[in-house]
Formats: C-alpha cells, structure tokens, sequence
DNA sequence: CGATCTTTTGAAAGCTTTCAATCCAAGTGG
DNA sequence: CCACTTGGATTGAAAGCTTTCAAAAGATCG
C-alpha cells in the first residue's frame, strides 16, 4: 500500500550514523518488515531495543475509542526504546517497508553493568528523546494548525540536514492520517493547511509525499522553534 | 503569595521514597526557595540534577511570544534532570515555597561510571518520565477539556495513592494559570471546567485548590487513561 | 481502464478562546 | 474592626479556529 511511497525515498539513510549497537552482540538480529507491521504493542512486555536500519517506523498511544497519538516517527539510525524492562507504553508500526535490529533487553542491561559508558549512550538517547518531546507538547499544547505543521517540516528539515540530505526538499513517507495523529489535527486540516502554506507560497507540493521548501525563513518563523543548543 | 496554599498541605510528603541520591556525595547540597523561583532556565548550560525534598516545582518551555507549555509538576521525591551534560531544554521554576537537593552533573557522570547500577536507576528514572509525557502527549493531541482535566485529576489522586495519601481529596498547589499552561487550554477553559465537574457531582470544589473527587468512576472513565502496568 | 484508497475542498457545527466584567479571599492601612 | 487594594478565580457573550460531515479530485494497482 505504501510501498510506492517508499520506494520515493532511495536515498534516504545516505549518511547513516554509525551504528548504535555492536551487531555482533549475542542475540541481536535484524529483521524486515512490511508497511503498517505492529513491531511491538502498548502493554506487552517490552523484549528488545530496535535500530531503524532502513525505513520509517512510528510509536503512538491509542485511547479505547480509537483516538490515537503518534509520539514519534524514527529514521534510519534512529533507536526505539529505552532498554528498561518493563512493559511498553506505546506501540510501534512501521511505515514503510524497513529493517530494523533488535537487540534484546537482557543484553542491554549486561552491556550497562559491563560497559558504563553504554549506560551513559543511552541515557543521551533517552535525554535527547525527553528533549524532542518537550518540544513536541509545546506543538500539541501551545501552536495552532499552521505552526504545527511548520514545525513539523522545519524539523524534518533539520534532520536532511544532520544526515546531509537537501533541507529544502523533503519526503513524507507517512500519510496525512499519520501527520494528524503525530500533531493532534485531522486530515483535513493537515491537508488544508499544507494548501494554505502552498498558497502563501512558503512551499511547494509536486504530489502529496513531496514538499519543496521555498522559504525557509518564513517557514522557521512560523514554526517559532525554541533555539537548539548552539 | 502562594505560601498559604502551601500550609494547606502540610501532611505532603507523608510517605516520601528513600532519597535517590546519597546526600554524602561531595558537591550535594540543600537549597531553599520561594514561590515562582527560577530554578534553571531553558538554553542555560545544565548544572544539577535536583531532588524535589519540599514544595512544588514546574518545568516548561516557552515561544518567544511568551506562550508557555508546562511540561511537568514535580512533587517531592520526585527528580529533575536526567544528568545528561548539556544545555536545559526546559525552565524550572517553584510553584511553592520549596526545598531541593541538588547534585552536580559531573558527579552523576562519575556515578555512573564507578557504580553502573545508579546509571540503571537514572535511566528507569528518564524511561518513567518519557512514559508520563507520552500519556500527556495524548491529552494535548487527542482529549478535550473536559477529559484533559479528569485525566490530570485521576493523575494527582493516583499520586496521592502511591504516597500513602487520600486518593478521594485533592490539594493543587498550582494556579489556575499553571493548570491551564500544562494542559493546553485557558484559565477560564479551566475555570469552567472545574465548575462544569462539579455541577455533574464528580468533584467539589470547596475552594479553588481544595477538590474532593466523589465519583472516582465516573472521572476515570472520563480521563480514559491508558492502562497502567499491572 | 475500473476499483480503491488517499488527498483535497466545501460548508456547517462545535469547542475553545478572547475580551470583559464580576466575584472572592487575603492582606493593608485607617 | 472594617473599608480598600490586589491578585486569582469564575462567569458571560461573541469570535475564531478546528472538526465534522460530505463530496470531488488524484493517484495507484490489478
């Protein structure tokens, strides 16, 4: 189903970090999976941390009606899961096609007693997770539909940067359904606002998965973005 | 100003959690504040980990227009920081008189480092955290007013269980202002809601922060709350 | 090329906010 | 001891933004 969008992004991953996890780490495999496959569930017990190798993955909550919030999309390089044992608190899916390694929470907490400075790796990884969500309640909480969005694509911008893919000409491998649930819209919102951003010409919608970013600076000033560390 | 609300609740802290920190590590000391004082500042370089022994503490973050998102209450026992090295992503500022422990992020690393287990505790600790703003990432994107407010309201009274204290009464620390700021809405959003609660017999009201829950059922389906571990 | 799913667009409804005014509790000074 | 001041909380009414309900437009796939 989003298989197309996927295969839209062939140069996604191009300056993967090194990776987090030592693969040859007893236990640790990698696995593949197909869009929309549950990785993990809300309330199981959590088995294992995962490495995006390849493709997009996101977690979410879901309320008993069916109401859902994404927390998070990760990316190739990206960690999911804190390594503390316990059950999960939100459920992962992917969004595409992707490969993720998973290694084994019992592994996690050996390499934290064996290696200090691992606990120390993952205790920056859950730091800088806390960080991403500070700003991302400040989008749920405080931003209205257009600065929502704004800062939805100022920060995947950002993230073409860090990985030194072009800022400016983005990739949504998510649908508008995910996009909504991750900033607390619905779709028609989402869509009519990524019109109205088009319209205002601060971007350029080639097709639904495609948005070139004509105005950066604009779009940073709606997106009023709390200053990162310098 | 706020002092009064503070003697209100002089019974806090009843059943308050053996310290985190070992008060004997060099550099640890105790300091006092008052009412809405700065703790730390969102941009500055992170200097302490801070425990909560008196009082109440709120983190947030702000827009530069001066739009604040209240990212978390902090009561004591509670832990402020997760001793990663680098600049605030938050502000922390006193909601009551309050008295905090604070410990130097070098010592943490050193902690970490000599005694692998603390890094453990610290990591449980920054996985409960990213757990509780995960739930309340769900009520900025996906409740209403009313449900937002049940669902904070469930929060403080399940506090409140854990400490040993009466699940069924109430004390809120806070104002209106910092309610409204944590949970995305208005004062008078707030306002009303409290009222509209009170006049369907879930809670009273018997003065701003005094709230008597009488129908724990009725609020809990009403916050529709993921469930807990069991 | 039809079938299906996603996205976009339109119009009305709804919930929260905004702007204002009043109420209330606590502290101050006469 | 009481009028006055002050800051927070509550209540009212209108405005505004997002949602809801519906339908059309696009894109993908067999």
């Amino acid at each position: 189903m989003l298989a197309t969008v996927t295969s839209r992004r062939p140069e996604a991953a191009a300056a993967k970090p090194q990776a987090m996890i030592n693969p040859a780490t007893p236990g640790v495999i990698v696995r593949s999976f197909r869009p929309h496959d549950l990785v993990f569930a809300q309330g199981q017990p959590q088995t294992h941390v995962y490495e995006v190798l390849d493709g997009v993955v996101c977690t979410y909550r879901l309320m008993s009606d069916g109401r859902r919030q994404v927390s998070g999309f990760y990316f190739p390089g990206d960690l999911i899961g804190t390594g503390v044992p316990g059950n999960n608190f939100l459920s992962a899916e992917t969004i595409s096609v992707a490969r993720l390694r998973q290694i084994p929470i019992s592994a996690i907490s050996d390499l934290i007693r064996s290696r200090p400075d691992f606990g120390l790796r993952l205790l920056e990884h859950a730091s800088l997770e806390l960080e991403g969500q500070s700003d991302h309640m400040m989008s749920l909480g405080r931003r209205n539909a257009t600065e929502r969005i704004a800062s939805f694509l100022v920060s995947l911008s950002r993230r073409n940067t860090r990985h030194g893919e072009d800022a400016g000409k983005l990739t949504l491998p998510m649908t508008r359904s995910d996009i909504a649930d991750f900033l607390g819209l619905t779709i028609e919102t989402v869509s009519r606002t990524f019109t109205q951003l088009r319209q205002w010409g601060v971007i350029d919608l080639p097709h639904p998965q495609s948005i070139i970013i004509r105005d950066m600076d604009r779009l940073a000033v709606l997106a009023d973005q709390a200053l990162e560390a310098a």
